[in-house]
DNA sequence: GTCACTGCAAAATCTTTGCACCCAT
DNA sequence: ATGGGTGCAAAGATTTTGCAGTGAC
């Protein structure tokens, strides 16, 4: 089964139609992979799909995360950034608030966070898009 | 020295002049405290002080910000929220995905954090506007 | 055949910017 | 008197929404 089918066939399951335009927006999310902006899939997956519009791609994406194949995170411009979830690697993020770069975060780093913060306070984080910032090492020799 | 003279000497202090506006500005959000939007310091502030215009809110945060006197921070809708930053109180913040409260994280669970995020990854968390996302108590029972 | 989905256009937010005037220093 | 700061208006960017038509099921 190939990439578009797979994905083809999580939408029917979550009980989504398949159409074309769907099909674009779910392949160009997975072709490019890590962190895109709404604004980003737009420009790639319209030249595959011309006329596609980019309400569309806010209405998939809303969907989407509704029914947890992609997660939402927030970035400190104003853009909200995606991913698909992918459920062999859940992970966080760092996200560098000088050069804005995206750093992935290892599953088990998140658990010994969630831990923490679980037993100091009521607050449960989501391992999903646990989104963290700071400075990275490259911006901070400088 | 009153709470709002104490402000006006850090902004001179920053090099900052002293005017109408920001007095204003300023203490709107001393009274207010917590975490804010513009849009809601404009509110309160255009009350006090008529013709107020909400550029000149942008404007200011924007400074103030730069000057370390206010941190921002983003939440899950799409307005930026800010704070002032008050030396003697640093924390973080956990935001709840579902009902998008804000809660204060103490000091000490911020740096234990930052600790374990520095002995892992070439990442420094920064201190002052610490946010995690996630489900709060409440939210999580219903 | 249904109705979820799409394109289109318009609007709603949030934020930034150019410019002329004003006032804190 | 200088130039940093403000109001105003306009534009920019991101996101949402109403509606009529279309195509996946």
């Amino acid at each position: 089964m190939s990439c578009g089918e797979r994905l083809a066939a999580e939408l029917r399951k979550h009980g989504f139609r398949v159409t074309p335009q769907r099909a674009v927006i779910l392949e160009t999310i997975a072709h490019r992979g890590g962190h895109l902006t709404v604004q980003e899939v737009y420009a790639e997956a319209r030249q595959r799909l011309p006329g596609l519009n980019i309400a569309t791609i806010y209405r998939t994406v809303e969907s989407l995360h509704h029914a947890g194949m992609v997660d939402l995170f927030s970035t400190t411009s104003h853009a909200t950034m995606f991913e698909l979830r992918d459920p062999a690697n859940p992970h966080g993020h760092l996200i560098c608030t000088i050069c804005e770069r995206v750093i992935e975060m290892e599953l088990g780093l998140i658990q010994e966070l969630g831990h923490i913060v679980a037993s100091e306070t009521e607050f449960e984080l989501d391992a999903h898009h646990l989104t963290l910032f700071g400075v990275c090492a490259r911006c901070r020799e400088q």
